[in-house]
DNA sequence: TTCCAGGTAGTCG
DNA sequence: CGACTACCTGGA
């Protein structure tokens, strides 16, 4: 199936590339070749290969599956991943408001929200996030999806899905424990590579394990997101590995919650250069003035401060500034 | 080679 | 509460 998403269809502008490629920490950038992105996304529990391309201010769908999907299920589906029914526009006059942030919007139009299409996964490559590079954390999840996921072929390509909360909360933590697990008798310089701190994750293993456990159990992420910002923030923060950061880049990017103001060390280092005359001010507090001073565009504020900082070479300037 | 980035959990006051 | 530090790993 093949179709267009017309600029009349959503609110605003919608720059694709800068919106997958903006470094959002709910998934890894979609694989691209020549301006088409693609990924296998579930659509009504069917398993679909998305492709998705700019075509001037319109989106170029394409959609394979073995079973049949509607146009409509498809439609809200992209709507809903790109955040196209967020106005733009109407952010961009809240930004033009406060001299501060109106030098972002030209930095950053048509930049979205890119919300995860797998809220799990979102979760697990948050975790995963933290206190890691972009690089590390992506090569991390492209890592357990191919070893533990289902694959899919579509043409000569294959995509994995991202495996189960059950199957990653089984995983052994790290090479000892696979080992012990195994009966078989192995040659000596046998490597063992099925386990999750062989996908370069760390320390993360153990927290990656439980939290599956956990949302296999007892935390419901259907319940989540029904859940007021307020609430669900209280009950990820319960998962192990998620603190107040991680916590607001799942529901800002995982759950579209767009009043969360995830607060990492850039963030801190613009916020405090631009609103406290370059004093260090505690992170807890930048989270509360930030979701104070921008309220229910916190999320987006948080995002094109960002983009913004670093294409402009201010956050070069705040880094060997050193404050 | 050592050093360092970068959130969370844990400990201590 | 706030301040401090260990934690895996990869890139400088």
């Amino acid at each position: 199936m093949e179709f267009l998403l017309n600029p009349d269809e959503f609110k605003g502008p919608c720059n694709l590339s800068l919106t997958i490629n903006s470094g959002q920490t709910s998934q890894p950038a979609w694989k691209e070749n020549q301006g088409v992105f693609s990924e296998l996304v579930s659509i009504k529990k069917e398993a679909c290969l998305l492709k998705v391309a700019q075509q001037d201010g319109s989106l170029k769908i394409n959609a394979e599956s073995r079973n049949n999907i509607s146009e409509k299920a498809l439609k809200q589906r992209i709507r809903q991943i790109f955040d196209l029914d967020f106005d733009l526009d109407q952010l961009y006059d809240f930004l033009r408001e406060d001299p501060k942030l109106e030098p972002t919007i030209d930095f950053c139009q048509g930049m979205r929200l890119f919300i995860a299409h797998d809220p799990f996964e979102c979760i697990i490559s948050s975790i995963s996030s933290a206190n890691c590079s972009i690089l590390r954390w992506s090569r991390s999840i492209r890592d357990i999806k191919y070893k533990w996921g289902n694959p899919y072929s579509f043409g000569d390509e294959s995509f994995y899905t991202f495996p189960s909360p059950k199957i990653i909360s089984q995983l052994p933590e790290h090479d000892l424990e696979e080992m012990q697990r195994c009966e078989d008798h192995l040659p000596e310089d046998f490597q063992f590579n099925n386990n999750l701190q062989a996908c370069g994750v760390g320390y993360r293993a153990k927290y990656i394990i439980k939290t599956a456990e956990m949302i296999q159990n007892e935390i419901s992420l259907h319940k989540i997101a029904k859940m007021d910002y307020g609430d669900a923030f209280d009950t990820i923060l319960e998962l192990p590995g998620v603190g107040p950061k991680v916590a607001d880049c799942i529901l800002l990017y995982g759950f579209g919650m767009g009043e969360a103001f995830p607060v990492d060390v850039w963030i801190k280092r613009i916020i405090c250069h631009l609103y406290f005359d370059g004093k260090d001010v505690a992170v807890p507090k930048i989270r509360d003035f930030g979701m104070e001073q921008f309220g229910e565009y916190a999320g987006y504020t948080q995002l094109y401060l960002f983009h913004y900082a670093r294409k402009s070479g201010l956050l070069d300037k705040l880094t060997t500034k050193k404050k």
